[in-house]
DNA sequence: AATCGCGCCTGACGGC
DNA sequence: TGCCGTCAGGCGCGAT
């Protein structure tokens, strides 16, 4: 599943393609991702110049003169860089062709993911404008967490997950981060000590730039269809490990469920104080 | 107001 | 082998 550091490496691995070229086909093979893709996108980017391409939590917004196209990865998504004359695969739903030949498919199994379009100041977009900090700027500190955790009752985990708070941390990393923190996940957000957050800030900022830079290194094949996202290079300490030894003290990893998603934890390294 | 839980969807996996 | 039930999960939205 792909989260913030899968989708800043797949940014950094198109923009060098695509930015300041001109959409010669937009082309839509299936409409019905999570909301429906515009049926207006072929008309509206045609021989548009794409002038940048960035990123706002999870979402890749690609900026063009009459407008932004929001796209969003959901569950299984990813873009695939590929000849434009290549066999379309099962779940590319659509494509974009650029001058320079270059062709990016959006491949989505689970149609979680989406593709709209503003002509708006895309930061006032309903799905972004409540949208938290980015959790690797000077914006997510140790003061702003704290100030944020303040009377939630919600337990830690969750909380951390919550895009309100800090965008781009999904249960994969809100999972480690908590490990790495060393702070039980059912702790409520109330109760985490300035110390834990601390170390919670500094956790997630280096989890996710650990993330990034390996993402970097597989960035081929990450674009490409036999790749496999950054993450699967990432030692992972605790999600997926339930009943292994915990890495740091050997204790059996624990899994329980929070809020309908899984958490694994280490009852050793993990306190609730 | 804050928090919970549903539902969207497909592929992987386990049991029979 | 094949079929079928279960689970996984991001996240907006409606319910509480």
């Amino acid at each position: 599943m792909p989260e913030l550091p899968e989708v800043e490496v797949t940014r950094r691995g198109i923009a060098p393609h695509i930015v300041g070229q001109i959409v010669k086909r937009f082309n839509i093979y299936h409409p019905t991702l999570r909301w429906p893709v515009p049926k207006q996108l072929p008309k509206l980017l045609a021989q548009q110049t794409l002038l940048d391409i960035t990123r706002r939590g999870k979402y890749l917004l690609w900026q063009f003169a009459n407008g932004t196209l929001i796209m969003h990865f959901g569950m299984s998504g990813k873009l695939c860089m590929t000849d434009k004359n290549s066999k379309r695969k099962t779940h590319d739903h659509l494509e974009l062709l650029f001058s320079n030949d270059c062709c990016l498919r959006l491949n989505d199994p689970r149609r979680f993911g989406c593709v709209l379009w503003t002509t708006q100041d895309v930061a006032q977009h309903p799905l972004l404008v409540n949208l938290g900090p980015e959790p690797l700027s000077k914006n997510f500190s140790v003061k702003y967490l704290q100030q944020q955790m303040q009377n939630k009752q919600q337990t830690i985990k969750p909380f951390l997950m919550n895009s309100a708070v800090v965008v781009g941390i999904g249960n994969i990393y809100a999972t480690e981060a908590l490990f790495k923190a060393g702070i039980h996940p059912e702790l409520p957000a109330k109760k985490v000590t300035l110390e834990q957050t601390q170390h919670l800030v500094a956790a997630v900022k280096q989890i996710l730039r650990t993330a990034i830079h390996h993402g970097g290194t597989t960035i081929r094949d990450y674009l490409s269809s036999s790749g496999k996202p950054g993450y699967f290079s990432l030692q992972l300490a605790v999600y997926g490990r339930e009943d292994e030894p915990c890495l740091n003290c050997g204790t059996p990893i624990v899994s329980i469920r929070q809020a309908q998603r899984a958490t694994a934890y280490c009852p050793q390294c993990q306190k609730m104080c």
